[in-house]
RNA sequence: GACCUCGUAGCUCAGUCGGCAGAGCAGUGGACUUUUAAUCCAUUUGUCGUGGGUUCGAGUCCCACCGAGGUCACCA
């Protein structure tokens, strides 16, 4: 890594000059120290103080001498604008809480500094020490006493003004992005914000994090394809996981009450502004709960961590519309409103087939209720308020190969989907623990695959045998992260809010990566 | 995987009807002790995504490929 060639292109070649430069004639090595007694810059701008500064001017004025009684402040950031006026550079500093000016006057700094100062590149890393002050015109600055090199910067920064606006190159050089557009740094504070409020909050009511393999032997727990991998000293394949589900409920079976786990989901399938192939959900299982309690976890979760965010009652703005967080979830029953848009039962096969003509690729063998559900996807989702977070409950059986079905009603299920602002977030169920059952769900699904989808899918045998030691009965809850974010953070992209979503490699050496 | 749109300097972008490759920022040299996207003077920067084709002549038109953005499909 360290003896990779020097980009030949001319900024980074007078960047690395300048450097040079400085190394022989200013005697440093561009590449600072540790430095004790930082403050962040919104403090120090915090510390200004306006009769100091009014009393050191007047003393100024009058030419008398006092003792200065501006705070001392000792800050560092990345140079983000420099100007030049001679004996005098003025430059604003950037760091995670925001920017402040440092002004630098020949008079105030020993000779290499101001020279320093005075050539310093956009991008630079400086630390800076002297009193918090104000300008002529009134700008809040440190008039710099003490001014070093921390690291120089050799890339060529972008347009000052616009920052990088390219949404790929932004994905792609983050860490510029993540400085030249503050509101990136925002973003993603509060995705972690979010993130650690939901674990607070799950802890409080008793729920134990857990983590669960990554890589399967045997991918299950969700439908999607998964990525395919290898372990050579076992000369085994294995999966990157699609879902963390079974193993959770053997967690179940062991006796663990109330678990979940926030980790990462990897789906081998297409990507799009709500999917990036590995995503962050949670999930959770409760025993002796059922769909309906964790509907009530969900809503509660959501709701606390929206009104946490906005510090009160929650709307919070998402593209074009504001979702509200704060009033109950819409609750709608997934039968009764296919009926009421569409104007007939799901169960009535016949008006089924021949309103979902051409609706999905196999039409003409596809199981009643997989077409009824393509019927819901494509008719009944639009018609909710994408404003109103919406749970959807008791899907088909069919369609749930995971999900207990209704004694007295069995084509259905204790299910929901959760939707809002036009995004499935999450599901839930009354998880299936008859292993029976379960054995013939599976064995059916099998049943109905293509040769490609076989050879990624087995028999989960483990989680069967898991199963037939009984697990008692449990609500288990699966959410997206990313998108709980997306609407949080009014991102309309999930690669607004996965610092390095998946891109494709931008040069042939990158895919064929050499030993680093 | 399909379709639509886009790809011009390090960045942000112009480039008309097919006729010399452009601007701002950034860079370099200089002036300036109160700037605010500082200003002023001087100055450097190109595989017009790649390859082919049409044409006297292609950044511009055509084809293929690569990459991106979007729409759809896939994702119980």
């Amino acid at each position: 890594m360290s003896d990779a060639a020097p980009k030949p292109d001319e900024l980074f070649k007078a960047r690395l000059d300048k450097l040079r430069r400085w190394r022989n004639e200013l005697e440093i090595d561009g590449y600072g120290q540790r430095t004790d007694g930082l403050i962040p810059l919104a403090e120090a701008r915090a510390m200004f103080d306006e009769a100091a500064d009014d009393a050191w001017r007047a003393a100024e004025d009058a030419e008398e001498s006092i003792d200065d009684p501006r705070p001392q402040v000792l800050v560092a950031g990345r140079c983000v604008q420099h100007r030049e006026m001679g004996k005098l550079a003025f430059l604003v500093i950037r760091d995670a809480t925001g920017d402040l000016q440092i002004s630098c006057s020949k008079g105030d700094l020993d000779t290499n500094s101001f020279r320093l100062a005075r050539k310093l590149d956009y991008g630079d890393v400086i630390v800076a020490g002297g009193r918090m002050g104000r300008t002529r015109k009134g700008e809040i600055c440190v008039w710099a006493d003490r001014f070093e090199l921390a690291s120089k910067s050799l890339q060529p920064p972008p347009e000052k003004w616009h920052g990088l606006q390219d949404p790929e190159l932004r994905a792609r050089r983050r860490h510029v992005d993540l400085f030249t557009n503050p509101e990136v740094l925002q973003t993603f504070t509060a995705r972690s914000q979010i993130i650690s409020s939901i674990r607070r909050r799950m802890d409080a009511r008793g729920f134990l994090e857990v983590e669960t393999p990554m890589m399967h032997p045997v991918p299950g727990g969700a439908a999607a394809r998964p990525f395919t991998t290898h372990h050579n000293a076992l000369g085994m394949p294995l999966f990157l996981r699609i879902a963390p589900e079974l193993y959770l409920k053997k967690l179940i079976v062991g006796g663990l009450p109330k678990v979940y786990e926030i980790n990462r989901n990897f789906r081998n399938e297409g990507v799009d502004r709500s999917h990036n192939p590995e995503f962050t959900a949670m999930e959770v299982y409760e025993a002796f709960s059922d769909h309906h309690g964790m509907a009530d976890l969900t809503e509660s979760i959501c709701r606390e961590v929206a009104e946490e965010l906005s510090g009160g009652t929650a709307v919070r703005p998402f593209g074009e519309i504001e979702i509200d967080w704060s009033s109950p979830f819409v609750r709608l029953d997934w039968r009764d409103t296919f009926t009421k848009v569409l104007g007939f039962d799901p169960s009535d096969e016949a008006k089924v087939r021949q309103a979902a003509q051409g609706l999905v690729e196999n039409a003409a063998t596809a199981d009643g209720w997989v077409l009824a559900n393509a019927l819901f996807e494509e008719r009944v989702e639009p018609t909710f308020d994408p404003s109103r977070p919406t749970f959807v409950f008791d899907y088909p059986s069919v369609i749930s190969p995971l999900t207990r079905s209704y004694a007295d009603r069995p084509e259905y299920c204790g299910r929901w989907d959760l939707f809002a602002g036009g995004m499935e977030l999450g599901t839930a169920y009354t998880e299936l623990n008859d292993p029976l059952e379960q054995r013939r769900r599976f064995e059916e699904q099998l049943g109905g695959m293509d040769d490609e989808m076989a050879k990624e899918r087995t028999l989960d045998e483990s989680f069967l045998d898991a199963l037939e030691t009984g697990m008692p009965p449990t609500g288990g809850l699966g959410i997206g992260i990313d998108r709980v974010v997306m609407l949080l953070v009014n991102a309309t992209s999930i690669r607004d809010v996965i610092y390095f979503p998946l891109l494709r490699p931008e040069s042939a050496s990158e895919e064929n990566p050499c030993d680093e």
